[in-house]
Order: C-alpha cells, then structure tokens, then sequence
DNA sequence: ATGTGGCGGGG
DNA sequence: GTGTACGCCACAT
C-alpha cells in the first residue's frame, strides 16, 4: 500500500464487469512535470434515498424489486426528523432506469435524490474538491507509457480506501491557451470548404507560437507543410505538455468544434484525453461544450458573461475592459485577404493569432483564480463550475451542505410545478426614481450584503417558515406578513452564516499580513464567499430550483424595503434629501435643517 | 399585454 | 449519462 497526493482535476466514472468504477484525475501539486494520475475507486455504489409510508413493508417491496441492499437511516427534511431506506442500486444507470417503478410502489411516500449525477454524488459523499488536493491510499498499477495514444507517461492507482480531502495551497496548474484562424472568403467559416490556416497558443509555462502552413520571418511561427499538420502538431503539444488546463475564447462553440470538423474530414483522431479519449461534445441545454477527459477545457467567453456586465462580449471588448488597452482587430470578413495576399499583410495576420492567444490567456489569467477558488467551495468539477449560472452553483453548494447537516435534498420542480412558480410573481427591491438635474456634494449610503443579512438575523428559511401559527417566538416579516421561527437556527441562514464568518476570518487575516502573493490569494477567496453570499437569495426566488420558497424570497425583499425606507426617512430628520434609491443603498443630498 | 423566434461568441 | 437546461430582445398578434 501507498499514498498519492495530488490536485483532483475532473472526475468520471467507468462501468466495468457491469459496476461503475469512478476515475480522478489529478496531477501532483508543485510539480508541473510530474505524469498525470487516475486513481480508481471500485467501491462507492450509487444509491437513492426512499421515503416509506410504513419502513418495513416498504424494504419488503423494495426486496420482491431484487432492491435487497438498503439501509435505514434518520435524516432531516427541512429541519423535520424522518426515518427513511437508502436504497442501493448496481449501477448509476439503473437508477433513471428503476426510479419511476421503486417510486410507484405503495409503500413509497417519496423518492428523493434521484437525479444526482454519480460522479457529483461521489465528490460529495467523499468530502473531496476539485482544485483541492486529495490523498489516496492504494497501489499503482500501471506506470504505462503507451496508454491508447498517449506520448508520454501516465500513473494509473487502484484506490483501496476512499480518498481524502487535503487542506491544501491554491495549486499551481499549467494553462495552455488557443485560438484558430480560419480561411474563409464567403461569409462565417464553413467547416466542410474552409481549411484552419493558423492555431496561435500561449501558456503560463513558456510556450508561445504559432502553428500555420505559411513561413514567417517572426520567431514564434512555426511552421508545417500542410492543415492536417498543423492539427496534428497540436494534439502532439497537448499531449507532450500535458497542461492542467485548456482556455479558449468561445471556444465551446466555435474553435474546438471546428478543429473536431477539420479533423474528422482529414481523417484525424483526436485523440486529446489525458486516458486517449477523444474530444467530445456535451450538449447542455442550447449550447454544447467541448470535452477533454483529464484536462479542464474552460471556455473563458461564457466566464466573462458571468463575471463583468457589459453590452457585448466580443474578446476586443472584454479585453479592453479588463486592462485598459486596445487590441488589435482584423475584420473577420477580410481575414481571408490578409492570408492571400501574404507578406506585411500576412505578418499582421500572424501577430493578430498570437495577439488573441496571448489575450485569451491574460484574461484566463484574471478570472481563473476566482472561479477556481469558487469550484474550490461549490465543490464540483471545474468544468461544470465553470458553465454553471449563479443560481446553480448556489443550488450545488447547498447540495453539498445539506449532505454536511443531515439535510435530504429537495427534489426538483416537476415540469407543472415549475410554470407554476413561474406564475408566482416577487415583489422586488425598493426604487426612487432618480431626480433630474446635475447634483453636488453627494453622499452615498448602502447596506453592506442587505439580502444575506436580512436572511441570517431574521432567520429566513424554508425550514423555519411557519406554515401554522403556534405560539413560538417569531420575526414577522412587514407588509406580507410571513413568520419565521427564531430557533432552531435554519438550513440556508446557518450555510450563509458560515460562508460570511470565514468571509470574516479572512479579512482578518489579510489586513495582518504583509506578503503580497499570500494577500492577493486570500482577496480572491474572500470575494469567491462574498459572491456566493451574494447570490444565495436567489435561490428562493428562482422557480426550477430545489430551494424555492416564494414567502422567503417575499419577506427578504420586504424586509429589504422596509430598512431603506426607514433609513432614508431618519437621514431626512438629519437634513438629507434623497435624490435616488435602488434597492440596497441611496444617494443624497445635503439641504440641512 | 402575451407569444414566438432568434441570437450570443467565433472567422 | 442518477443526461437534456438560458435570458434577453425584437417583432408580431
């Protein structure tokens, strides 16, 4: 037996003698040439939980459905005590397979945490994080250099023990950037005509060219005889380099599914996954993202959707927002000229490849941190974090919590139940139209997290929303009325609670110390807690989350409302007039008494 | 007011 | 893959 630490990457599973064997993918921390690791876990079996109307008639019909592993458990719903089966399954597969006929049953009240996915559900159960380190215990049993098609060498671990969650340093990882060029002289690139011309990369570990079947008098052109070369020399880089992370700008929509096009038609493979695998595409809803097993493939477009408001997202656009300088553009609709036409022409086209590449990493360089350090508390893979809205990194984040308190998951809205709290409507924040004019000497005034506090001092919960009055110590919120109870402290508030006093604790520590690089990581973490508070009210207000609660989500804005307009009306008594409001602060001018 | 359709980014 | 999902705006009715 041994033991291997290392940054858990992503995370998959394998079926194998018809049971699922899940897969981490990890890297060892500090060292960028150290081989990648998969360590194999054969012993975590998926399962859902059962809720019965009477326990022991229902494990005997779980048993005449050949369920006969099961386990009886207390677990807490919505802060209430229920003695429910924790019904063990073959495989992750049989659980949409079986789900509807074990829900049918008449000895089962409800079924509930159905819809986890395996790999998700295994990160959790296990208390393990990506971008975090994991410790397994175990032996190696292949320390191959020829996996698939692999170049260079590989550790794969037989895991004996589940693995560990290691309190670790903020890992160090190898980020290759990229970016094509394409000739296309009728409009939009068309895969089956339009042949790639140029793949410009950049990397924080030293690597900067690029790839083009054209010769350059610039240094970092490389250059190769033909298309199908230029893809092959990039699988060649990927797979010799072995970056912890692939970044992209739109590059789940447009550079990898264009490269996978070119690819096929040349007769490629594509061979890009830390086991062989090749590149895949997920479709996820209305877009699709591109897939490369063992590295994080982040497209930083759908990032910066989510990180800055802005009115487009062009990479021009978000670059110059970020770091103040303007980058040059070459028309899309030209591109195809400046290649034709070659020489100073073709330099410019040159230095625009390398230019969007270099770009494409300087902005993965300033979001990276945050979103890591956010999958760092989410707690599932980068690669989903990293396409997830707010909301549902919120939702995953309490899924992950209610594991933590004993909590059993609220099922998601069934397709009536959702257009029935779309039908629902929640009052919003307070707004005071602003008075026209050009105003001096203006004060601001606003509350520091108003929704997140509101939420903590007044308790605000699904679990403890009084449904029936009785006659326990409550708030009540104003104008609707709705109650909460004031012990025992609620799932959410508590969750809130804790991600606000480490925010806390870090803000400490920071204003303590004096070494920058220490400083800037614990900025980020602070502001990844900050964020996540932020967003929590969502939750209740978002009608296809599990959470929703639209009397919660009601009484937050009421409350919100309610200490605006108080606060506004005592800054009057002091001779300040309010010439804007919105929400969770105000402006206003001094006219004195 | 409500419904439907298209689009974002990329070259 | 314990799959399958956005949110906004323009335009029409």
């Amino acid at each position: 037996m041994e033991t291997k630490k290392f940054v858990l990457l992503d995370i998959d599973y394998v079926t194998e003698n018809n049971k699922p064997v899940v897969r981490l993918f990890g890297r060892e921390c500090g060292n960028s040439s150290a081989e990648p690791i998969i360590a194999l876990d054969k012993n975590f079996k998926p399962y859902i939980y059962v809720i019965p109307n009477d326990m022991h008639l229902c494990i005997q019909q779980l048993d005449e459905m050949d369920i006969k592993n099961v386990e009886k458990l207390t677990k807490k719903d919505l802060g209430k005590k229920k003695e429910i089966i924790k019904a063990y399954l073959n495989h992750p597969q049989d659980v949409p397979k079986l789900r509807d006929k074990i829900r049918s049953l008449s000895e089962v009240k409800e079924i509930r945490e159905h819809d986890i996915p395996f790999y998700r559900r295994y990160l959790i159960d296990n208390g393990i994080f990506p971008m975090a380190e994991v410790e397994v215990t175990g032996k190696c049993v292949s320390e191959s250099s020829n996996v698939s098609s692999k170049a260079s060498a590989i550790c794969i671990f037989e895991m004996k023990e589940p693995p560990k969650h290691l309190e670790s340093e903020f890992p160090d990882l190898k980020v290759l950037s990229f970016d094509i060029e394409v000739r296309n002289p009728k409009g939009m690139p068309r895969p089956e005509v339009d042949e790639i011309i140029m793949i410009g990369l950049s990397s924080n570990f030293g690597l900067h060219k690029v790839i083009s079947t054209a010769d350059s008098s610039f240094d970092f052109v490389e250059t190769v005889p033909s298309e199908r070369e230029i893809i092959k020399r990039f699988l060649e880089i990927v797979n010799s380099e072995n970056p912890d992370l692939i970044v992209g700008y739109n590059s789940d929509n447009f550079d990898f599914p264009y490269i996978n096009d070119r690819a096929k038609k040349l007769g490629i493979s594509l061979a890009l996954g830390v086991d062989g695998s090749v590149l895949k595409f997920m479709r996820r809803g209305f877009a699709s993202a591109a897939f490369i097993r063992g590295i994080i493939h982040v497209d930083l477009y759908l990032l910066m959707r989510r990180y800055i408001r802005l009115d487009r997202y062009t990479l021009e656009r978000v670059y110059k927002e970020l770091f103040g300088e303007e980058k040059k553009d070459i028309d899309g609709d030209k591109l195809w000229k400046y290649w034709d036409e070659g020489g100073k022409k073709l330099e410019m086209l040159f230095e625009y490849s390398m230019d969007d590449a270099v770009a494409t990493s300087k902005i993965g360089e300033k979001i990276l941190p945050l979103n890591m350090e956010i999958t760092r508390i989410v707690g599932q893979p980068f690669f989903d974090v990293a396409r997830m809205a707010s909301g549902q990194l919120v939702e995953w984040f309490l899924i992950r919590k209610a594991f933590e308190y004993n909590e059993i998951i609220p099922n998601k809205p069934s397709q009536s139940e959702h257009s029935r709290r779309r039908t629902e409507r929640i009052v919003g924040g307070y707004v005071k139209e602003p008075e026209k004019g050009l105003h001096e000497n203006i004060v601001a005034f606003d509350f520091r997290s108003l929704y997140p506090s509101i939420i903590i001092s007044k308790n605000v919960s699904p679990d403890t929303l009084i449904k029936k009055r009785t006659g326990e110590e409550c708030y009540t919120a104003p104008e609707v009325g709705f109650q909460f109870l004031k012990e025992p402290k609620g799932f959410v508030p508590s969750v809130i609670g804790r991600l606000l006093e480490e925010r806390a604790r870090i803000k400490r520590i920071m204003k303590e110390s004096n070494d920058p690089g220490e400083y800037k990581i614990m900025n980020v973490q602070q502001e990844a807690l900050k964020r996540l508070a932020n967003t929590m009210y969502g939750v209740y207000g978002f009608s296809r989350f599990r959470w929703y609660c639209i009397e919660c989500a009601d009484s937050i804005t009421a409350w919100g409302r309610d200490y605006i307009k108080k606060t506004i009306k005592k800054a009057e008594k002091y001779g300040f007039h309010t010439i804007y409001a919105d929400t969770d602060g105000f402006y206003a001018v001094y006219k004195g008494l």
